[in-house]
DNA sequence: CATATCTGAAAACAAGCGTTTTCAGATATT
DNA sequence: AATATCTGAAAACGCTTGTTTTCAGATATG
């Protein structure tokens, strides 16, 4: 726990090991929560093995198999957030533009690195903790969309949005899914590309129906 | 195992005695299984415990935990295709009321015991193959709904359809999931009308991109 | 009544898990 | 060279699980 009398040992400062061994624990855990396999579970011996560590050393880094599981997860939101955002910002000014940008973001980071893909979205993922924090996710991002979507059409507090982001949020995820496990054969553009199509399509309800009460 | 030799017990004859212990059996692997806690998990000492019957019974009526967990998912969905077939069939020939009749079917029997909307909607569900078995029921369901927009739209193969179709199966899984816990604060009648809204909105996307292929 | 079966409760066994501790050898420090 | 720390491997403890077995008492049958 104490980072005090911490020697150099291989030529590494301790601080570095330690930073270095908490690194190696976080992509094991990757590895195991993104698995293929859907019955690997995050035990601390079989991350420890994969991270080629032994399990004294997972207690060095994280108090239990929970906090290992949140910093993955936050390690890997983390950055889809920020870069998502990003490539919205920097998408013209035009609302295809930016939904496309920011689709293309999650398909190329998932499609990338299909362990994150699979956190994110698989759909047999177990881990309790992990499960929950997806809907934590979900939430947020369809909240998100509700309020963009208010901003955009200038709507003020219509109760159809929030069913509606939940909708795409879920119908997004579920699409990834699908694509990630091979159920989708599509290329990758497509992807984007028929997300895009739906995303506005629903959008366009809100639209419709504002006229209709205007 | 063998039926031979059963006697009357307590009035009941043998093969009455066993079917009703494996209804007990289900009904308290359903209530597990779709309880709002969500750290309860499937264990053969949980389960008999609430079915008020100890393990020995267990064995009498599934092989292992695996079997009982297929049999609640069966007997939930078996009902579900059924009925929900039953009132897209009796519905009149529209579109529209065509969707609705689905939803609302669907939105009643999870509505009117939350146990069987969670199993199968929830999603902290940690059951492993009760959430492969979901995947098998969402790919069924979207090629379901593939077929019927193909045949309505008198589309040939588009190879938009499957992407589209696993995203309203997301959709509307993950916005009755938010209206289960109370993330999304509507009325019955109120979650079936926007669903439709938006299948009919998606189904549009075909619609248009249809005329402009011709 | 005597015998065979059924029932409920508990014990038993092996396996996997989280977590802590032990320990011999490798490496740095003085 | 002597001492303190770091490392990797393994053992240890207690708990939960699946699954099987034991056993005393309740109930039916001849």
């Amino acid at each position: 726990m104490d980072n005090t009398s911490l020697r150099v040992y291989g030529g590494v400062e301790g601080d570095d090991r330690r930073a270095e061994r908490r690194t190696q624990l976080i992509e094991a855990g990757l590895d195991l929560l993104g698995s293929e396999s859907d019955d690997v579970s995050l035990t601390v011996r079989g991350v420890c093995k994969q991270a080629g560590l032994t399990t004294r050393y997972f207690y060095e880094s994280f108090t239990d198999r929970d906090a290992l599981a949140i910093a993955v997860y936050d390690h890997v939101t983390d950055e889809i957030a920020t870069t998502t955002l990003e490539a919205v910002a920097a998408a013209p000014a035009d609302e295809r533009a930016k939904i496309h940008a920011g689709l293309k973001n999650i398909v190329d980071i998932v499609a990338d690195d299909p362990r994150r893909g699979r956190l994110l979205f698989s759909a047999t993922l177990t881990n309790s903790l992990l499960l929950h924090r997806r809907v934590r996710s979900a939430r947020l991002f369809a909240s998100l969309l509700g309020e963009e979507a208010r901003a955009f059409y200038g709507m003020s507090g219509s109760a159809a949005l929030e069913p509606t982001s939940q909708f795409i949020v879920g119908g997004l995820a579920q699409t990834l899914t699908a694509w990630l496990d091979g159920t989708v054969e599509l290329e990758r553009h497509q992807i984007v590309d028929r997300c895009t199509e739906i995303f506005l399509a629903i959008a366009d309800i809100r639209r419709s129906s504002r006229e209709r009460e205007a």
